[in-house]
DNA sequence: GCTCATATTGTTATAATATAACATTTCTAT
DNA sequence: ATAGAAATGTTATATTATAACAATATGAGC
């Protein structure tokens, strides 16, 4: 399996054109609209890896022009959320663009404390440990949240922890 | 495996007496204060199963003759979430006192969206899968936090949506 | 093209959660 | 007994999120 952290220096622009694109599709195939404050709070959550709280969004958006208040974002952000273009990080009170979007799943990342790197990684290795133990319960499963915190190999090295 | 869920009518004083003995147990040995006020805390979380948010403990200080604010409230959960005893669910912003306290975990959770109950659950199986996916990223991990929601089974029946 | 119902956005206010900063008190080890 | 450290009291404020209602824009059906 590949690593589900890009590296420092890849090349971020096309990160955010096929998050866009995919945003595009999605909100098509969901008869949903993608307003230009929607596409561009998008587009500031994509604007790194890392998950950014809705009043740093906010902020950016507010010296664009855009006459916003905390509606304003907060509206967005539950739409791309039940869009399933952006998760929010609860631990962290922050939001992050989705890798998959469109695929059904919930959000499960491994997030660096150092950097702030949040990595999206599948969650169907989780759903076998967990959805047995709910069995055992008679639990009935709706949807899990998995948020791992630690140290991504970039800020390892940096800080000259490597294995 | 046996229900990691209670059933509604079980006998709730000893769940609570057990977690005061243990909490008891477990500051001794790490040479931490129990006070009054944090042991009332944490009694006041063991009230139930359902995670319980900052300011409704804070309003049972307060009836109480604690002269209390916030930082209060804060300060004791603090120290319990330290100690091991007191866990956040951090999607509730909301406590809950912990299972297991004294070994060393991370907080794994079923929580009903019904009831609120949130039942802990071993969090061994997770760390199979998720440590492999770390790996695969040379992530180092740190601990992790599952926060799974669905229905339990008495809720079920509540709703005769029994299978 | 109109027109209406609906969805979206604007706006003001406030709720809910959490922490900073510093004063005071209590505890513990000596 | 007393000094240093830990805990608590107190006031203020930061941060995150939502309620409620008004105004505007959009798209479907005519």
């Amino acid at each position: 399996m590949t690593s589900p952290f890009l590296h420092k220096g890849h090349d971020h622009s096309t990160c955010i054109q096929t998050a866009l694109d995919a945003a595009d599709v999605v909100c098509q195939s969901h008869k949903a609209r993608l307003t230009p404050i929607r596409r561009r709070v998008l587009e500031l959550v994509w604007q790194g890896h890392s998950p950014l709280g809705a009043y740093e969004l906010l902020k950016t958006l507010k010296t664009e022009g855009h006459n916003s208040a905390p509606p304003t974002i907060y509206r967005a952000l539950e739409f791309l959320i039940q869009q399933g273009l952006v998760h929010r990080i609860a631990s962290l009170n922050a939001y992050v663009g989705c890798n998959r979007p469109g695929e059904h799943h919930d959000g499960t990342f491994l997030i660096c404390h150092v950097c702030g790197t949040a990595a999206e990684i599948p969650d169907n290795p989780m759903w076998g440990p967990i959805s047995e133990m709910a069995q055992a319960g008679n639990f009935r499963l709706s949807h899990v949240n998995v948020e791992a915190v630690g140290e991504c190999a970039d800020c390892q090295r940096a800080t000259g922890q490597e294995s």
